[in-house]
RNA sequence: GGGCUCAUAGCUCAGUUGGCAGAGCACUGUGCUGAUAACGCAGGGGUGGAAGGUUCGAAUCCUUCUGAGCCCA
């Protein structure tokens, strides 16, 4: 008996497993892109793919993403790859939009990191290096660096004019720089000014705000006494013997102090202390003297901050009296209340001292040691001052007492020295200057931002921004395009003659014959100074490399037409940084903003949300995942990720992104294996002639296809990535590729049935392929070239833009599939309760009997399910019938009782009915012998 | 210290206007062996960062705190 049926089930299976439409294909399981998307990129080159997909569109609407330089110096990190990869991104999907979208890469090639390197790799100082041969290797090293970067870059997919790009070293670039900074200079927004601003005293420059890190540093918090040296208006009871209480944690900064601030509304004391009266801020009164350790006496309180400024104070060791000035951002939190202010020494003092017409005293050279205007301290260092001070207050009997506290501390960021305020004599552009700060935040109110959060951002950091200091005494980067008189030494500002004479200079020669030719080169024989001299001499700062990629909405998109760009896109560091200096230049210089939407993306963070940095360790290179991974699974991780706030990223979730990769691509294979005999052409089937669930597939298909659309459109990557993921994973592979498997295998090849099915399928293929194109660049190519096509197709995805699959909304019938899939679940919950009591193995030994209640029947109408019910559940009967009584579904499950086509393994009641096929189930017998009548 | 943002299952995240906490992955069980280095089904898993408050009712609104990120001081 076991022997009988053995023998019968083997026959069986030899002779009509060969019979099955089986899935055929030779797309590959295994994705092997490590290897496979190399071969990919040499053969889009041969066939010129990329020129092809700018031509496609030409004359079209444009798209004109403008590339933030990143900066052209070590390899690109996974940051870069994932800023690149999102531009090419919405680049390539406003491309299949129908628009032509140009990408024009850039690096900027200015700079400290870069004369840093160069500076260390040949052990030299600044004072000791020629600037025209440091200038030439500079270049080198920042061009070997762009050309390592945009293999990086191609490496990765990313669209591009990769022969073109855009460097901010490239005379032409440099001479369109030297133009706007003409424009801005002939509008008045550029003045010379001493002003405190950040200075190394180690790398003894000037330093941007960029450029600054700020680190816990334990400083000296001070509490000094300034005697009281005037009070006209009697305003304290005894004047005898009373001292301010001023609090500052920067003690070498007073010899330069030249005012106390106190805050005008807050409430301040007088308290006797060892003989001695002392005004300070009420609410602190408490904290200080727990501090000394000592108790004072009040003796008079309730005197506003604006009050005091009728004051007059005496300095604790110079002769000098200071005013008492109110300032609002004096805090009444730490301290006394009372701060010394010295206005070459600290941004918020500068510009409080400029309100008052007070002096910018900053008797501090440029290697941090003071001047001789600091007899006491001349040739010491403020480091080394800072005890030498505390002490003579303290011989003077002017200290309080005094601690050290933890605070976080500017440092620079690339020596990490801390650094310290200095007034010097800069470069600067007013950012006030024709009220421009205000015509910019206005500026931002019209621009679209994504996340939208992001517009107050700007806003309120424009509202706060000081004026730009341009200048840097350094090297490596433009000049700053002003000549001197020799005599009179006044500034040569408002020649444009000059200023286009020096532009094109450049644009011929470069910015290096700033340093080689003589002043007079660059100014036109009729030119001469005021004072009526005609000798000058060159400035010898450079620009802020910030203004080199400022400017680029200039060097690059004005003169292609596309100036304002339609997306900047780019971390959100910087709102301060790139964005801003766009802003600042444009809307001086044109009057408009470069950019009508402005993307910004958060940063790589690790698994516990911490800023991914080389002192953690934890940074994960972007060449690591490329190799162990392949550039389409950076991309799906890429496409995935919601950039709003900051991008957790780990190896193991690289894994995860590797896993949903296989998921996409398997469903791939099975669509392609499926329908390898298919000619859309000759073999699809009218959309009226569908099954009914083949229908509502592709309803689903113009469901999803719009939902990705204006996912695309609102460059919601991550939502179409995941809508993506969600229709392969739910809608196909768990329902609709599932029933359909009986359908594509058993019928005979050319059936009605089974055609309906690969007309969804196929469709459903190109509209996989078509949104997966601009994420996973090569894997949609591949799939692409195992796709049946049309005579129309072009070679690559990347030339064809959208089917349209609109017209297969359907909302009766994905209304009543919703319903379905509601009765469809608590129906393999039974199925699954019967499988577990050992009843049945697979679903096609359930037979299902249903009853609903007639309002539901009513509903699933449209799916014919008294003829299609078994095949959408992949059991052998079902039956489902209305039965007024029941509210919820009553479900029954059992093993059914009919035989087993050995074919299409569905059990049958009409099995036999063919003679010449007596073990078969008619539709099979039909296929088999359809397959006879071919052969 | 200030501005903006984030915190929901082991992981990645949904959750529209306050109304029964949801997906995928992972895990466990299981089916199939005609997507097979695949695919299906089911299940367990949560003090919603913490503490208060408003409300009949809070993941959602308010306050404070904690941790994290960007920017600024």
């Amino acid at each position: 008996m076991t022997y009988f049926s053995a023998v019968i089930t083997l026959t069986y299976f030899m002779d009509y497993s060969k019979t099955v439409n089986l899935p055929k294909t030779d797309f590959p399981m295994r994705a092997n892109l490590v290897q496979r998307e190399p071969e990919m990129l040499k053969s889009w080159e041969s066939e010129n793919i990329f020129r092809k997909m700018s031509e496609l569109h030409a004359g079209g609407p444009r798209f004109t993403l403008h590339d933030g330089p990143p900066y052209a110096n070590g390899h690109i990190h996974l940051g870069t790859a994932f800023n690149k990869i999102l531009k090419d991104i919405a680049v390539r999907s406003q491309m299949r939009e129908g628009k032509q979208a140009l990408f024009r890469p850039g690096w900027d090639c200015h700079g400290m990191p870069i004369e840093h390197q160069v500076m260390q790799k040949s052990g030299r100082k600044k004072a000791e290096v020629d600037p025209v041969s440091f200038r030439k290797e500079a270049a080198e090293y920042a061009k070997k660096f762009v050309e390592i970067q945009k293999k990086e870059f191609q490496r990765l997919g990313v669209y591009g004019e990769w022969n073109n790009p855009y460097l901010t070293l490239l005379p032409e670039y440099e001479a369109q720089e030297v133009r706007i900074f003409a424009d801005l200079s002939l509008a008045g927004y550029i003045y010379r000014g001493k002003r405190p601003i950040y200075w190394c005293t180690h790398c003894e420059t000037a330093l941007a705000e960029a450029e600054i890190e700020y680190k816990d540093l334990s400083t000296d918090s001070i509490y000094t006494l300034f005697p009281l040296a005037g009070d006209p208006q009697k305003l304290l009871s005894g004047a005898e013997n009373t001292f301010f209480l001023v609090w500052t944690t920067t003690p070498w900064t007073l010899p330069a102090n030249v005012a106390l601030l106190v805050h005008p509304e807050l409430n301040y004391s007088l308290v006797e202390f060892e003989g001695r009266n002392i005004i300070l801020a009420e609410n602190l009164i408490p904290v200080v003297f727990s501090k000394v350790g000592k108790k004072a006496t009040l003796r008079q309180t309730n005197i506003k901050g604006k009050e005091l400024t009728t004051l007059l104070a005496k300095h604790p060791f110079l002769e000098r009296n200071v005013p008492v000035i109110p300032a609002n951002f004096v805090s009444a939190e730490d301290g006394s209340g009372i701060v010394h202010s010295a206005p070459g020494h600290g941004e918020e003092d500068f510009l409080v001292g400029k309100e008052h017409n007070l002096p910018v005293l900053s008797p501090v050279n440029e290697t941090g040691r003071f001047t001789a205007d600091v007899p006491e301290w001349q040739g010491i260092s403020v480091w080394d001052a800072n005890p030498l001070i505390v002490q003579k207050l303290r011989d003077n009997n002017c200290l309080l007492f005094s601690e050290e506290i933890s605070h976080s501390y500017p440092t620079c960021w690339r020596c990490k020295n801390p650094v310290i305020f200095r007034a010097t004599e800069q470069w600067f552009l007013n950012v006030d200057h024709q009220d421009l700060r205000r015509r910019m935040i206005k500026a931002t109110e019209e621009i679209k931002f994504f996340p939208p959060e992001s517009q107050h951002r700007m806003e309120g950091m424009l509202e706060t921004r000081p004026d730009w200091c341009l200048s840097r005494q350094r090297h490596w980067g433009i000049p700053v395009p002003i000549l001197f008189c020799r005599d009179c030494k006044k500034p040569l500002m408002e020649e444009r003659k000059v200023f286009e004479r020096i532009a094109e200079v450049f644009s011929r020669e470069g910015s290096d014959s700033w340093f080689k030719k003589e002043a007079n080169d660059f100014v036109p024989k009729d030119v001469s100074c005021a004072c009526g001299s005609n000798r000058f001499e060159k400035e010898k700062d450079i620009l802020d490399v910030w203004f080199d990629s400022g400017v680029s909405w200039a060097g690059v998109l004005e003169g292609a037409g596309s100036c304002p760009a339609d997306l900047y896109l780019e971390g959100s560091d910087q709102h301060r940084g790139w964005f801003q200096t766009s802003l600042i230049t444009s809307m001086a210089t044109r009057e408009k903003a470069p950019f009508r939407q402005v993307l910004t993306h958060g940063f790589m963070v690790d698994e516990s949300g911490r800023k991914m940095s080389k002192s953690l360790g934890n940074v994960i290179s972007s060449e690591e995942v490329l190799k162990e991974f392949g550039a389409d699974i950076v991309r799906l991780w890429a496409a995935g990720q919601d950039y709003g706030s900051d991008i957790k990223t780990s190896l193991h979730g690289f894994k995860v992104v590797a896993e949903q990769y296989r998921t996409i691509r398997n469903t791939l294979r099975f669509i392609l294996g499926n329908i390898s005999d298919f000619n859309p052409e000759e073999d699809a089937i009218k959309k009226e002639n569908l099954l009914p669930v083949d229908r509502w597939a592709l309803a689903e298909v113009s469901r999803f296809q719009a939902e990705a659309f204006s996912g695309y459109q609102n460059f919601s990557f991550y939502r179409v990535a995941g809508q993506i993921y969600d229709f392969c994973n739910l809608t196909l592979s768990a329902f609709y590729l599932d029933i359909l498997k009986d359908r594509l295998y058993t019928y005979s090849k050319n059936s009605p049935e089974r055609r309906s099915g690969q007309t969804a399928l196929y469709h459903i293929g190109e509209l996989l392929i078509d949104l997966l194109a601009p994420i996973l660049v090569f894997t949609a190519e591949e799939a692409w070239r195992y796709l049946p096509r049309r005579k129309s197709d072009p070679e690559s995805i990347h030339l064809r833009g959208h089917e349209n699959f609109q017209e297969f909304k359907d909302e009766t019938l994905t209304v009543a599939f919703n319903e379905f899939f509601g009765l469809r679940k608590e129906i393999l919950k039974t199925i699954e309760d019967v499988r577990a009591q050992g009843e049945i193995g697979s679903s096609l030994e359930a037979k299902v009997d249903v009853k609903v209640n007639p309002e539901l029947l009513l509903k699933l109408a449209p799916l014919l399910l008294e003829k299609y019910l078994k095949e959408l559940l992949i059991v052998s009967e079902a039956e489902i019938s209305a039965n007024p009584k029941s509210s919820e579904p009553e479900i029954i499950v059992n093993r059914t009782n009919l035989p087993k086509c050995p074919r299409c393994w569905v059990h049958h009641n009409e099995i036999g009915r063919s003679s010449a096929y007596p073990d078969l189930c008619p539709k099979c017998a039909d296929a088999v012998s359809s397959l006879q009548n071919v052969m």
